[in-house]
DNA sequence: AATGAATGAGAATTCATTCAT
DNA sequence: TATGAATGAATTCTCATTCAT
């Protein structure tokens, strides 16, 4: 049986699965005969739509920032907000993002890859959109630091790290953040 | 030609050929035949020391670990010093035992692995012999933290991941740990 | 060059190849490598249609022995024949599917295997259809025994064995069957 | 720890060791190295006393086989016991050795090789002991068979195969026994 | 757009056997 | 007699990728 779709949908549709069974095997243990087997379709046709494995990868991880960025730039497009709110709603973004995906964290010695490959990726992410933000906090006096993008970035890949180990309670991470970044404590926690 | 080693320095040449070629090439692009053929010797010994490539994958980690742990161990045994020596001492042995070995830190998407297995071993190892000194620094009020233990991992995982991305310079690393740790400026640095 | 068969053609293709080649060689020392270099085709193909070495070594013995069930329904299909004439038709059907297949039956301390496999196999086929051949032997008060099934069992392993070791007169088995069934002589042999 | 033993008391204690390991996992299966590993014994020295595992194999084949012809050996050499007497005897010779080694009957389909070669080597062994019995059977007028090498054969091969199948009664047999060598019921199985 | 049989280059692993000590 | 580290060749199995249909 041949069921024929608008490329994009297909393309949609293999990039969903893909990332659904390298969140659950990891990528190297997932083949693409897993992948089409899974989706119902022949193997061939995944290469229609990508050149190569390794592109797939790529395709899966920024298909995957792309939706946090959707929502990122919707919160930041709000006219009018204080810093600490848009602080606080940033922050939440992340962590929810992360949340839909809960296999994304399972992480084990036989499975590496594709958490790190996602972190990067939104920590670069956060960087571009939090930049103006975090001068804001330097200039508005918020923040006292040197490297505000240094520290943005450790806290993004160390928080994620922590939450892989088990370490799931929004309020822990925000008043984590709090004291990292000098902020009065509760600051960030009343967002939520 | 047969050259028969004692298996306790064939081992540990095992272990080294291999941690050299899994920085270089990744844990994956690494195969059982490189290591033997970069040492010189049968695929089969290999084997006779570790079981499958798994165990020598877990086995070339414990032993990165180990060395850290030493050199750690030799630290804290040291006695007298203040709570601010100490915690740049212990930094600088991990900044050092990572300068040692960049190679381990080239993650590509091509490439993940081994890093990521030698972060979370280090990360407990930190945390093992962090946990006294911490704790001392929130009770003689060096250190104003909820969570003392998460704020260590996070700067570990994160300054790590950190490092990967180019950020190199222990000054800048030590100015970050100062500020999440609410520490003032320069306590760290003027240990380096 | 790559010539594509059907599914079923090439499946039926890889069993006849195995089958030969393991009464020549044995299971054992017949690789996936002769297979696949035998058909003239990639090592992975036999992968494709069969999961592992032990799955084929089981196809191989099932469709061996669907053969000899297809002849055998055959026989015992046609109507109104008498007991005699009968029994001495399955027999006959085994001694003939065994002579086309010499090599299988030699074993040797170095090469074990199929033919253990067949033989039980085979048996488990006899018991299904003789049974009810059997019972009305025993009814028809043609057969006086307590266990006419493990006679049966006996006499197929028994004579297979013999056979193995050269004794592949058929005259000789009849009259061996008809010893320890209990018949009068030349009962079975006027069949043949 | 070197432990020197008398080479005759190493021999037999590997012949053990091997029956004990070919009868568990199968021949194939079983390393040298387990062997070796179980007696607790470098794996040099099995190579000391047999040129190589063939050889091994066909030596505790034979060993195994040489136990049992002592205790046939002695039945026989009674004097003046009755045909019926005797073969019940050697009968019971059989199935008591076989009984001794449950293991042995433990084929599957991943596990063939040693009850095969043992079978044929303990076929042989009753061949040359019981022609003497059998003839004699054949002139006094109990046995009325034309071959009666070939039935004592298909009859142990053919028996020894019901009992790997889960046939395990003595009484059972015996029945098989006698009505496959025409023998008036009763008369083996009081042997018992 | 889609199929899926076929490829082929590797990969891990196993093990009988050897040999220097 | 005994050790056990070392060999090396074979073998099973995997999988990304191709291509004729």
């Amino acid at each position: 049986m041949r069921i024929t779709k608008h490329p994009e949908e297909r393309k949609q549709e293999i990039l969903e699965t893909a990332l659904g069974l390298f969140e659950e095997k990891g990528i190297q243990k997932t083949s693409m005969n897993d992948i089409a087997e899974t989706m119902g379709v022949a193997k061939g046709l995944i290469y229609y739509y990508f050149r190569s494995k390794e592109e797939l990868v790529e395709a899966v991880v920024e298909s995957f920032s792309e939706g946090v960025e959707k929502e990122i730039k919707m919160l930041l497009s709000t006219e009018g907000l204080s810093f600490h709110r848009r602080l606080g709603q940033v922050v939440k973004v992340f962590f929810l993002s992360i949340q839909e995906h809960p296999a994304l964290m399972s992480i084990t010695p036989k499975n590496p890859g594709l958490f790190e490959l996602v972190k990067t990726s939104l920590s670069e992410l956060a960087l571009r959109h939090a930049k103006v933000l975090l001068q804001k906090g330097v200039e508005e006096g918020y923040l006292n630091l040197q490297y505000p993008e240094y520290m943005l970035k450790i806290l993004i890949h160390g928080i994620a790290d922590l939450y892989v180990e088990g370490v799931v309670d929004p309020k822990v991470h925000c008043t984590l953040i709090e004291e990292a970044l000098g902020l009065s404590t509760g600051t960030l926690l009343k967002e939520f």
